[in-house]
Parts: C-alpha cells; sequence; structure tokens
DNA sequence: ACTGGATTGATCGAAGTCGAACAATTGGAT
DNA sequence: ATCCAATTGTTCGACTTCGATCAATCCAGT
C-alpha cells in the first residue's frame, strides 16, 4: 500500500517530488497537509453565507457563547482582536450578527448572532460534519477515537511547547 | 482526563468558550487546531534564515528535487505560481537558492539550492525533528504509528473530497 | 477626587496570498 | 512555414492577517 503522505502536486502529477525523508515521516508535515486539504474542501463546496463559511469557527464560538467580547473571541479563534475588527464588519452588514453596548464597560461590545446567524450556523455546521464523514471515511469508531485520542494528546503537547 | 479540545484562548483564560458539540468532536477542528499551533511553535523557535523557516517544506523539496520548475514547485507545496514569485525573490536574493536558465525551453526557470541554502535546510530540518519530537512526547512508537497511519488515511480521504 | 497604568476596540502600514491579467515562448494542426 | 492554443514566469489589484499605535474608558492606589 502506497504512502498518503505525497506532495500536494500529487493529485494531478506524474512523477512526485520528494521531500526530505526525515520530513515525509513527520506528524507536523502531515497536519499542515490534511489541513490545506480540509480547508479548500470545505470553502469549495459550500455557500458563502457572506463571509460565515470560513469563520464557521467563530460564528459557532458567538452562538455557544452569546455577548462575548471582541477580545475573548479573538483570543477564542486564534486571531489577533485588530483582525476580528473587519471581520465583525462584514458578518454585521450581512446581518449575521450585532454588536451590542455593554452596560458597566464602554469600552466593550457584546457580539450576539442574530436569527439569520444562527440559522446559518446550523446549515454551515450540517455541512462541516459532512465533511467530516468524508474525512472518515474507512474508519471505524474504534479508529476513529484512536486518532481523536492521540490528536488531543498531540495538541496537548503543542500548547506546552 | 479532559480533552485537549479546548479553543485556544485557554491556553491563559479563565472561562474556556465553546463550540457546538459536534464541531468540538471534530476531526479537521483538531487538524486546524494543531497546525496552527505547530506553525506557531516553530516559527517562533527557529531563526528565520531569510525566510528559509517559513517555506522549509518548499526548500526541502528544492534540495531533493533541484532543478524543477517554479511551477511544480508551487504545486507541490499548494502555492499558485505567482506566490511562488516573490518568495524565490528573497530567497534568491539571500544567496539560498538559484534560478538557472533551461536550454530546450526559454520561459522555464531550473531552481538549484547554493551550498548555503542546503546547509539552512539541514539546520532547519534538525530543529523541525526537535519539534516532532516535542509533539510525540509521551506516545509510544506504537501510537506514533497508528497516529501516521491514521492521518494517512484522513489525508488520502480528503485529497478525493 | 485624581492620576497613571491597563484594557478595549479601531486604525494604519507592512507583508503574504490569491486570481486575473500579460508577454514571451512553445508545440501542434494545417 | 504559419497560425493558434497552451504553458511559464511575472505583474497587478484585492483581500487577509499581523504588529504598532491611538483614543476612549476603566480601575487601583493614593
Amino acid at each position: 500500500m502506497q504512502s498518503a503522505v505525497q506532495l500536494l502536486a500529487d493529485i494531478d502529477a506524474e512523477a512526485p517530488l520528494e521531500l526530505q525523508p526525515s520530513l515525509e515521516r513527520s506528524v507536523n508535515f502531515r497536519l499542515r497537509m490534511a489541513q490545506i486539504l480540509a480547508y479548500k474542501s470545505f470553502e469549495a463546496k459550500v455557500p458563502d453565507h457572506g463571509g460565515a463559511a470560513r469563520y464557521l469557527g467563530l460564528l459557532s464560538i458567538i452562538c455557544q457563547n452569546p455577548g462575548q467580547s471582541q477580545i475573548k473571541l479573538a483570543e477564542a479563534v486564534g486571531l489577533q482582536r485588530s483582525s476580528l475588527v473587519p471581520i465583525l464588519d462584514k458578518m454585521e452588514a450581512n446581518g449575521i450578527l450585532e454588536r451590542r453596548a455593554v452596560d458597566g464597560d464602554r469600552r466593550s461590545n457584546a457580539v450576539w448572532p442574530t436569527d439569520h446567524g444562527q440559522a446559518v450556523v446550523a446549515d454551515l455546521t450540517a455541512q462541516a460534519l459532512e465533511l467530516e464523514t468524508r474525512t472518515l471515511d474507512g474508519l471505524s469508531a474504534e479508529e476513529t477515537d484512536q486518532l481523536l485520542g492521540l490528536m488531543d494528546r498531540v495538541i496537548t503537547n503543542l500548547r506546552r511547547g
């Protein structure tokens, strides 16, 4: 059986290029490749909903934790708070979320989903689950659990890094 | 045991924000998070060598497959060929690689590493292996093999997606 | 009550990536 | 030989993210 670790060019190339053998055997390299493929796969097939598809993680957090400040949201998704501003601007303009004033702190905004935003998240989440199903095709329930558990341990290690 | 799947904010936050439960259990979400963490972890600790650290994968390919065209290199690392131009410009200016004329096709460039470029790749590859060791801390050899195998299957699935 | 440092959101410039162009070149069909 | 589509590298404008900075606001210490 051929290793799935080939370079991205292999998708439609004749003579695959090679990496240093030590990199080719690396989990980190696979992480990068899998993430790129998953990202492209998702964005390619999903209606954009005005920027929502790209930031489903963010929007999901907003729905599950309505009323958070922008700074907490930025931290939660690993963006700078300055990067979040135009993203929220766009989603607000598209009627997906609202910025509301916080009483007790006039610096802060509370970010709330609109009804439309909640519907969009539900739709996109369903499509993310479809991608998940495709991603895990052929893996048994036990193997899926193994993979999730091992990835959790890797993530814990990287956090401490 | 607590799940490693928390949002990135948890690194130094008090009250973790939550995702939709279905997303929280997802391999794709973990892929994204792990990749972000690994990327930051690597770039944070490694000397830049004039842009080489960021493009270790590319540089590794160039060393293992010297003389390739820019278009093949771009495909191999998943970049547009237009995006590769300033990257190669910079590395060429820093003496890490060369663009040589190809006899038989005057449109094409052959990209070759310099001696210095090869030394840089060796150095960076060693540091990538260190990150790999940290990433896999606590995993047995069998578990590491399991993880690599499962990720290969996931990647194969994503390719077909 | 006041002051100084911290926090929040916003703004700006720099850098990276993409996609649509473009010029030069190649190769195939006639 | 000649034309026309495809290929290669490049340039350009749009968009995204970051880091530094700013104004407004909050809060702790006095």
